[in-house]
DNA sequence: TCTGGGGTCCTAGGACCC
DNA sequence: TCTGGGGTCCTAGGACCC
């Protein structure tokens, strides 16, 4: 059996924790920039706040239900979700965590039902007791199964077993919209020929659906079915490559406030390079106009490096060329963002036979200085040690935050404190 | 005025090679 | 008149997830 756990509204029950008098009110928790609305709370959500929602259409409303704002504090999420997976993994091993608020837990074929609601039972209200988080567990015969268990545990007070003889019934009344791996554009393909339940996408011919749809439909089909085909990753699958990005709220429209914008996205993007202890061989810039105002534009320029980069300054110059190749002066960029790809571990690689040992000095130098700025940056903070081409702003800095919430877990000021 | 960000995987099509 | 075929690699774009 496999089970999915999930904690519920997670966002929103993070900001409740340290805020008990927001008990029974809507919360909803804002995108970067507050731009969307990302995460509701139960009440808000019976309101029919939907997910995804622009913000700026939705306050007058939110203001007219009494319902509390926050700005995305991902500091005070990951701390809390760490906390979470910690108490999950004591009661069952084998996990893997997919996301910020949901992980998969493998438990032996030969367990019994009793066993596992009792296990079930004690993980929900110990995760609650000390985190303040509610969670709800569903298990089926494979993670496509365990999906639509959880998914139905919210009707029945946070528990679901899906059992065999059970999934005909389960399957009839799920739309096959809400199915993991189903989006909207394949649900509306689905729905164009009479199947909206995934009772019906269930009994679909293999062939079909590999010929009308991708393969990856065809392993949620066969999911579906109680074979489970999407493997377990125990441990975390190495990272494949690296985004940085934003949205800035008024366009970039000169060269030099677009080296800015990109020697900020190449040192972040560095920096979690550094921490995937990995080096980049693929480079890639993109800016685009507003999607939503006429003449949209993007330019996009991907370089293939002739060796692998890892040092800040190398990347940061990698950026800025490539954007210097596509960029259209005058245009009204506003959002901006660098990707790093080819991602492979640093220690793997080897060295160049034929480089000269000028080269190799310089290159053990820039190790170092390097190592020495993660040393730094670890110790007295990501702004402690910048490159002078970001014009000394953070991304942090350029993000509206109106409704930030203190970071209660990860910060000494922020600290709760009775006095 | 305001409409996110960071990931993964798949597919189609072009370039290139033998 | 007729203009191979199969493999690989790369890129762009689409779809999906949270």
């Amino acid at each position: 059996m496999i089970g999915l756990i999930d904690c519920n509204s997670f966002y929103a029950s993070c900001e409740r924790v340290f805020r008990p008098d927001l008990k029974g009110r809507p919360i909803v928790v804002l995108s970067n920039n507050d731009g969307c609305i990302v995460a509701q709370s139960a009440e808000a959500k019976r309101m029919g706040i939907a997910r995804g929602a622009p913000y700026h259409q939705n306050r007058e409303f939110l203001e007219s239900v009494n319902a509390e704002v926050f700005s995305s504090n991902y500091a005070l999420y990951q701390d809390i979700s760490n906390r979470v997976m910690d108490i999950v993994r004591r009661h069952v091993p084998r996990l893997e965590i997919y996301s910020i608020d949901e992980a998969f837990l493998f438990f032996e074929e030969d367990q019994k039902r009793e066993g596992l609601e009792r296990l079930a039972a004690s993980l929900r209200s110990e995760v609650e007791r000390c985190t303040g988080i509610p969670v709800s567990l569903g298990l089926g015969r494979s993670k496509t199964l365990a999906k639509v268990a959880e998914r139905h545990s919210k009707r029945e007070g946070g528990f679901f077993l899906l059992s065999p003889e059970k999934e005909e019934e389960i399957l009839r009344e799920t739309p096959v919209h809400s199915l993991w791996g189903i989006g909207r554009r394949k649900a509306d393909f689905l729905g164009s020929r009479g199947i909206t339940t995934a009772l019906e996408f269930r009994n679909l011919e293999d062939w079909w659906v590999k010929k009308h749809l991708t393969v990856v439909t065809l392993y949620t089909l066969w999911e579906l079915r109680g074979r489970s085909v999407i493997s377990a990753e125990l441990a975390p699958p190495p990272r494949k490559e690296i985004v940085s990005g934003i949205t800035a709220r008024t366009p970039l429209t000169t060269l030099s406030q677009m080296r800015q914008a990109m020697a900020r996205h190449a040192q972040s993007a560095a920096a979690k390079l550094a921490g995937e202890k990995a080096v980049c061989s693929l480079i890639s810039v993109s800016m685009n106009t507003n999607r939503f105002k006429e003449n949209y534009s993007q330019s996009y320029k991907g370089l293939v490096l002739s060796r692998p980069l890892a040092y800040p300054p190398d990347i940061i110059k990698a950026a800025i060329d490539a954007m210097e190749e596509v960029f259209r002066p005058g245009l009204p960029y506003i959002r901006t963002a660098v990707n790093l790809g080819g991602l492979e571990p640093a220690d793997g690689l080897e060295g160049d036979l034929f480089c000269s040992e000028e080269f190799r000095v310089s290159e053990e130098r820039k190790r170092r200085l390097s190592l020495a700025q993660q040393e730094v940056v670890s110790r007295f903070g990501r702004m402690a040690l910048v490159s002078g081409a970001t014009g000394m702003k953070s991304k942090a800095d350029l993000m509206n935050r109106d409704y930030l919430s203190p970071r209660y877990t990860t910060c000494w000021e922020d600290i709760p404190s009775c006095l």
